[in-house]
DNA sequence: TTGAAAGCGCTAACAT
DNA sequence: ATGTTAGCGCTTTCAA
């Protein structure tokens, strides 16, 4: 239970030097020494086991090597394995990482921001694409650097130190011209709350490519999930099963016949709803996510059609623009805007429509009878 | 870009006062002084924007209110969810989490707890199982104090301030059980390393359960997966369909009817690579997973069986151990062990084999031809 | 090449 | 009821 730190001023004593040469010593200014001198310290470090107090450097200092990372629900695997990619970043240049779980409430964003700055941090992470970054500003007129994600820049407030984006617009229509690219005509789109920018971005892109192909859009088509409760985002799937049997408990003929969810997790759910109704995928109707989540794209039935995120490679771009801004390699410059391109990748939960739903697309084959 | 922080000695100029008096404002020690005094110093710092600074009041108190929280794999969404229930509890009580994420590399783990030392953090939650907390010790005798997780006290360091863990064995058991009681005689294991406390106990329980029946055990039908690459636990789905291709890959007279695996991650690889080789789930083979992941283990096709964890109940108890020890309210006290009884989730992805495979189970039905 | 001294912002004896 | 003072452990001029 013994808790007496040895500090700086001990190695000192034991060296037989000042606690200014050691300190020296800790911050690699050797070059202002004798070796044997350098030498004696680091025994005496060695010796009594000493490890620094990065508490007192931080106050002296005013650094602290910890970043924020505010994701709107560790729940989700996605954002697990954001907190990976930035977390990797992170050590590698000796910084860590402070997880905060917002569940999307922007009180509790703007609660997190305060406190990091109070505990002396400089830069986070910002995962949430929430409409607005007002919540955010005064805690950037305190200094806090920020680096969003899927947002552009337009908006962005002083405070902002870079942004790393996936082109979500394109993502949604290479989504939605592979299902019209396959004979679909009537295509829903599943989604919770479209709140954010990158949900809305989403919807753009699907009405896009829809009327690029001179389809005609129905609001009834698209089915917005209510806000969350407690569970989150977790909870995506749950609503992408609930969206499903909305969308697809209507006449076959009204039926969409093929779905666009906002992500991974509502894809799987909207899988598990169709079954519900006794609808396979993707014969009676194709499923496409968002995401890419490794391993569960692949893993589950049918293995998932559907847009790739690169998180690691976006991850790493934030990670590595923050910690620029907050080393001041970057100072003054305007802040980075990083856009991905999203990439569409095909497995096996979507198919040609069983049978042709457009006067347009008589000449199709219908693979199958329909249920 | 003003970074220029108030603080309370601002204040307490701005109020008229000392410095002391301000700070107990701040402990909320208004009894030491006139109400219109704690209003003045009230109001300066409202005026002024101040918010205590974090790190010096850390250094001067010695008490940081972070916990770490090392967890073997973010990836995996079951340490997403461990993720949250324990920031939630902190949360309530004024602690924040800072996120550790290991890969199950001891040597990174005994980092961790060295830095969390040295940020002036005092407590641990430790999600690995790990064999050994030998490499926790040393941070231990410097006052680190850890909460395990899937582990008893009989090897628990002074340093253990509680540990909780759910019945692992017992979980097994209520797993080999159900398959037994459906007629099954060939039941696999099917998991990565076992090289944790946790996986050597569900291995236990499974060969205890078979024991207890009288079935042979059979060396070839439990398969041990390598150890990790970079991905960590997000193989596990990975590893599971690998596994379910070496497990099922022989003559059907050989094969196992039933696969416990060792995670639901797992057990959604498996029923993958069960697919893969042409088997129906649960027709051809029954899969029982272990941990009932929220959403997922409901939502995959087939619904998995497996064993429930009740995980945010789990952290709920491991964080409020910790700060319960923090806090000194137990001080002395020998740590409490919660140990928690799992339950079996009977959902779609088991049922009777096709083809009894043991002598004595001649008398049930075979509900499905063979493949 | 090394040391002395001041101070980061806060707290807690100990005065008054 | 309030103020004075002396640090927490470190870094950093500045002086020797």
């Amino acid at each position: 239970m013994a808790c007496a730190r040895t500090s700086l001023r001990d190695v000192a004593r034991r060296a037989g030097v000042s606690p200014s040469t050691v300190s020296n010593v800790l911050n690699g200014r050797l070059d202002r020494m004798r070796a044997d001198t350098s030498e004696r310290v680091l025994r005496a470090m060695r010796e009594l086991g000493y490890t620094p107090n990065q508490v007192a450097r931080q106050l002296r200092t005013g650094q602290v090597s910890t970043i924020g990372l505010i994701v709107p629900s560790v729940a989700n695997p996605f954002w697990g394995l954001v907190a990976r990619g930035v977390e990797q970043v992170a050590l590698e240049r000796d910084y860590h990482v402070l997880l905060c779980n917002s569940e999307r409430d922007p009180a509790r964003e703007a609660q997190f921001a305060e406190i990091l700055l109070n505990s002396g941090m400089r830069g986070l992470i910002f995962g949430s694409s929430s409409l607005s970054l007002d919540h955010l500003a005064k805690a950037g007129a305190r200094g806090l650097r920020v680096v969003t994600f899927d947002r552009s820049l337009a908006d962005a407030g002083p405070f902002v130190a870079g942004s790393v984006e996936i082109d979500n617009v394109l993502g949604a229509r290479l989504a939605v011209s592979h299902l019209l690219g396959l004979g679909h005509r009537r295509i829903g789109l599943l989604s919770g709350p479209i709140r954010t920018i990158s949900r809305r971005k989403r919807l753009a892109g699907y009405r896009q490519a829809l009327a690029d192909a001179g389809v005609q859009p129905s609001a009834d088509l698209v089915w917005e999930g209510p806000g969350l409760t407690t569970y989150g985002d977790a909870e995506g799937a749950e609503l992408g099963r609930i969206g499903a049997h909305h969308l697809l408990s209507v006449p076959a003929r009204a039926r969409p016949t093929a779905l666009l969810t906002i992500n991974d997790m509502y894809a799987i759910g909207a899988c598990a709803g169709a079954r519900d109704l006794g609808l396979r995928v993707p014969q009676d109707i194709s499923v496409i996510g968002f995401d890419d989540l490794p391993v569960f794209a692949e893993v589950v039935t049918p293995p998932l059609t559907t847009v790739r995120q690169p998180v690691r490679e976006m991850m790493r771009t934030a990670t590595a623009q923050l910690l620029a801004r907050l080393e001041g390699e970057t100072d003054g410059s305007a802040p980075e805007h990083a856009v991905v391109t999203p990439k569409l990748v095909i497995r096996s939960s979507t198919s040609r429509p069983s049978m042709p739903n457009d006067d347009r697309a008589g000449a199709r084959g219908a693979d199958q009878p329909d249920p």
